[in-house]
DNA sequence: GTCCATGCAAACTGTTTGCACGCGC
DNA sequence: GCGCGTGCAAACAGTTTGCATGGAC
């Protein structure tokens, strides 16, 4: 999502969908924030600027995105899905369980993973969701630091 | 969920939760099938044996089961949650896009990420989530063998 | 007898879809 | 002008919940 608007507009050309107002809104929104939204949020956000789009367009929208690899869907609650516009090298999330925060980081073990269970078990993958939860730093603070014995 | 029933109704009494014919039921149709179910798979199965079982029943008792310890949800396919008898050591699923078919595997390298997340970032890890998705060698060979190419 | 667990149906959440209209091309 | 994209509302799937009855203890 860091390509210029003109440079999006030109790729949905190239593959003959059309640059709407409500697409260039939704990205617009996606850019400026560029954390993991849920559609919700993000048709709030939107709704702010254009009071006429519907949440059924987000979607729509999401999905074309998705299509065109330029937002991802991941299930990092496990309730609802949330969205984050694409970045150069993988990466993976934290959940604090206390106050759902979210950290990203990466993992270079995460390819000898994918290797092993390739090569062992002839597969070829072609997506990996990781997905950590537990309590950050300050969650574990104001919960007196025991770690793990919470259920 | 290798324990004997005997072992599990104790269990059940001693957190003062009553050990009923639809949680024995159930307990069973998980025990017998310990591949990856869905709700309604299991709420079939039930009903197979006991026609007055509820959907909503089996919701609960699943609720109950994880509360327990003895059953983890897992979001497999994208859609619905599938529920798993826990094991001794934790492992992880490759799920195949072409024909849906689970493969389990275990992943040392994932303590090394662990421990170097929590200790970078000061977190504490209470769960992991990691789902590897693409093709088995099955459904490659119908395929013709490309891979990474899909969409 | 007490009170948790159940069955039923209705509610609810997140997401998708059918249809007529509108706008990008 | 053609046809995809949109708004709206209704449909949908999976899951949860309120309430009265029934069974475990």
């Amino acid at each position: 999502m860091s390509e210029s608007i003109d440079h999006l507009r030109d790729t949905f050309r190239a593959t003959g969908r059309r640059w709407t107002s409500q697409r260039r809104l939704i990205l617009g929104v996606l850019e400026e924030s560029d954390i993991h939204l849920d559609a919700e949020t993000l048709f709030v956000r939107a709704k702010a600027r254009d009071s006429d789009i519907s949440l059924a367009t987000v979607y729509r929208t999401l999905g074309v995105l998705k299509e065109m690899g330029l937002v991802e869907e991941h299930s990092l609650g496990e309730e609802h899905a949330h969205f984050e516009a694409v970045r150069d090298q993988p990466h993976y999330h934290f959940v604090c369980l206390g106050c759902g925060r979210v950290i990203e980081f990466d993992a270079p073990q995460m390819a000898q993973i994918e290797q092993s269970v390739s090569k062992r078990e002839g597969v070829c993958v072609t997506d990996i969701h990781l997905r950590l939860s537990g309590y950050c730093a300050r969650c574990q603070e104001t919960m007196g630091g025991q770690c793990g014995d919470q259920e």
